[in-house]
Order: C-alpha cells, then sequence, then structure tokens
DNA sequence: TGTACATCAGTGAACGCGCGTTCACTGATGTAC
DNA sequence: TGTACATCAGTGAACGCGCGTTCACTGATGTAC
C-alpha cells in the first residue's frame, strides 16, 4: 500500500498539476530538481520559491517542510551545480585515449579545463549558480569535486616528470583562474569588444600549458 | 541670479535632505553619482530607483527627467565602472620607473594586471558592476578602456621584441582570461577551498609572462 | 524694466506586481494495542 | 483484523515589504516683447 503511493508518485513528480494524492510522496528530491531546472534556464535569481512551488502545483509553504528557507534550497542548488561541473570535466578525461602516460596527463589535464569551457557554454547559469556565494549547508559531500578533481590531475604531472616541481604550488590557482576567467568573460559577451574572432579555448589551454612549463621532454609519442 | 542659484545647488547636491529649492540643479549628475556609491558599496543589483531616489530627497519620478528606465541609469554606472577600472590599471602603470624599454614593456604589462587584481579588492562590486551585460547607450565615449590599454602594452611588447610574435595574437584573451578569473575567484572565496595560503597576485603575474613568453634576451638591465 | 507665457524639472499619489515568510489548519499515514 | 491516535506533510490565506513605472499636477526658470 505505501510502496505503491509512492511508486505512482515517483512516476508523477514531475507532472505536478496532475498530483491526486494529498501528500507528494517525494517533494525534496522535486523541489530540488526543479529548482535546478529553474536556475538551469533563466539563472539562479530565477529560482523563487513561489515559482518553484508553482511548477510544482504545491503551496509555497509546503517548501518550509524540506528547506530551512531559500537560501537552504540555493545553496544546495549550487551544491548540485559544483557537482554536474565536475562530472562534465571527467566526461572529458574520458574520451582521453593515450597509452603513454606523460602524454595521458598532460591530455587529461587539458581535457578538465576543456570540460570547465564547454560545462560554461552548455549551461551558462549553472556555472553561475555553482559559485553562489552561499555557506555549504556542510550535510552531503560533494563529490567529485572540482576542485579535487583539478589537484589530482597536477599532481599526475608531477608524477609523470612532465610539470617542474616547482611549478606545482599555486598552479590550481594559475590553471582554475585562467580557465573560469575565459569562460566567464566568453559567456557575458565580454570578448565581443575585441576586433578579435571567436575566443579559443584549445589556445588558451596551450598557453596554460606554457605557463606551467608542461614538456614531455624524451617521451616516446608525440 | 542663475548662476547663483545652480551655485548653492552644485555646492549642496551631497547634501540632499538639505535642498531648499524645487529644482535640483544638477540632477542628473548626482544621481550617476549616488547610484555609483550604491553599486559601490552593496552591489548594482542594490541600485534601485527608489532607493537613489530617497538619498537624493528627490522625488523618484524624477529620474525619469534624466535616464529612460533603471537600465538606462545602471548602463551609466557600468561605463564608469569600467571607466575606474581602466584608470586604476594606468595608476599602476605610472608607478613604473624602469629605464629601459623592454623591461619597462614587462613592467608596465604587468603593472596592468596587479590594477585590475587590486581594483577588485578594493571595489569588488564595482568589478561587478563593470561587466554588467547592460548594452551601452553608445552616447559617452569610454577613455581610457581596460582593453585598450592591455592591447597597447601587449603590442609594445612585441615592439620591443620581448614578446615573440606568434604570441601576440589571442594574447589579450590570455591575460584577461587569467586576471580576470583570479579577481573574481578571489572576491568570491572561491580559492577559499584551497588548502593553499592566500593566492599570490604576483605568481599569477609571472604566470602570465611565462605563458606569452616574455624574455628581455640580452637587454642591458636586469 | 516689467510682464505674459512657454518650457522645463520637479512632486505625490497611485498602479500592479511578486516576493519570502508565518500561521492556524487539515488530510493522510503508520503504529500500538 | 480493526480501531484510536500521534505524527507528519501538506493547504490557503494573510502579513508586510519594496520595487519600477505612470499620471496629472505645479513651481521655477528664462525668453520675447
Amino acid at each position: 500500500m505505501t510502496a505503491e503511493v509512492n511508486d505512482v508518485n515517483i512516476r508523477e513528480y514531475n507532472r505536478p498539476m496532475t498530483r491526486s494524492t494529498y501528500h507528494h510522496g517525494d517533494l525534496r528530491r522535486a523541489l530540488l530538481a526543479e529548482a535546478q531546472e529553474i536556475a538551469r534556464s533563466d539563472g539562479p535569481e530565477a529560482v523563487t520559491l513561489r515559482e518553484v512551488a508553482r511548477r510544482l502545483g504545491v503551496s509555497p509553504a509546503a517548501i518550509y517542510r524540506h528547506f530551512p528557507d531559500r537560501d537552504g534550497l540555493l545553496g544546495e542548488v549550487a551544491a548540485t551545480a559544483r557537482l554536474a561541473l565536475a562530472r562534465r570535466m571527467l566526461d572529458e578525461v574520458e574520451r582521453v585515449d593515450e597509452p603513454d602516460r606523460r602524454v595521458r596527463s598532460i591530455r587529461n589535464f587539458q581535457a578538465i579545463g576543456r570540460g570547465y569551457i564547454r560545462f560554461a557554454d552548455e549551461e551558462p547559469h549553472l556555472l553561475v549558480a555553482a559559485f553562489l556565494p552561499i555557506p555549504p549547508t556542510g550535510g552531503e559531500r560533494e563529490d567529485p569535486n572540482p576542485w579535487h578533481v583539478l589537484a589530482a590531475a597536477l599532481d599526475e604531472l608531477v608524477a609523470t616528470g612532465v610539470m617542474p616541481r616547482e611549478r606545482r604550488p599555486g598552479a590550481e590557482i594559475v590553471a582554475w583562474s585562467a580557465v573560469h576567467g575565459f569562460a566567464t568573460l566568453r559567456a557575458g559577451r565580454a570578448f565581443d569588444v575585441s576586433g578579435a574572432s571567436d575566443p579559443d579555448p584549445e589556445a588558451l589551454l596551450d598557453a596554460i600549458a606554457r605557463s606551467l612549463e608542461l614538456r614531455v621532454g624524451e617521451a616516446p609519442t608525440t
């Protein structure tokens, strides 16, 4: 009986207006999903409690059963966006097919940056959401985490000897700054003032490699 | 008579509540200054027509004598912020005291980045305002302009032979991305997740120099 | 120099809007016996 | 198996708020004669 009702609701929680039961069954998850979708399409500032409730066919007050306030909801949207960013980075890494470990460590590193930039292209509003200045609830762990993904790739660059050890400290900051600046300025159409043509992500990734002095050296391939 | 009244008002436009005359005398300028101040201290989203009017002791409707709507006002705030940014960059350049032209071209270039980062430190809200996605009114020219300042410095790096010619295309994008990303991530406290200590602007500027392959070569000094 | 009048730059009240949040409430659920 | 009841997850109406914008208006200014 209980299971049956929940089944129905789980199947229905994306068809909000047709909900037939008094209890929703999975409202917390639905609220988060809907808030995420609003943030995705219209930006995090468009995530209002009333709009989320409206779309789910639920009263605004119901939200307070699941989140302390608007920031509580938005904070989880931000965490989810960070997770999606990290996944997009790893997606790109998985595409790398390179047998030589040294060369692969470079390819992987650049794939991470590429993933970041593509995420920004594909979901510009979610990138904004990911950096919302809302202190994390501390409850859920974010895994994978963009920062850790980057750090691991940099460690591997040192381990393979592709990056000089003295370049390692602060390397996250250099790489992240460049990629983040590129992605956000591009999304904000800030480069349009330039006479230059469409800014090239690969050129940026190469510039980062140069700044970290990556060299394959006497590696077998390339 | 006319001049006298204007004198009074010009002297008074920063003591809004004590305004004694029906006509303000210099309302447009005062509106812009007040809007800028609100953006500076509380961020551009805090610039509301009602708040600006309130601070100036004027009715909200009066604003419409001088700006078509809120975006009209905010657009000028953005342009003014860009101007302030460019000035801050040039401020830093003026501090450079270096006789050798080759070395100076590097110092100037790095001073520009330093000015950008310091502007972000000193006026984080104005940096946000500077990149507000509001199409410029086209009326007033922005001079100096951050992009042009950067472009000129890069041209000089090529002219002095400090930067390889093949690095010039897209160099604005590399430099601007890195500095902008660094400044905004730092302002958003995004680097705090790192175990690393306070991110060092000079290390970033050096990383940019490396990515553009700046070399003084057989220069006399240094 | 004085006066009539057009123009300009304000006023003040009101419009409709959407928001976050609170409150007393009620229908549904699941448990104890 | 059936029933009483505590608990939980919703409702719906209302609160007070601040916003951008419009409107008919009026006081001040400057100009023509």
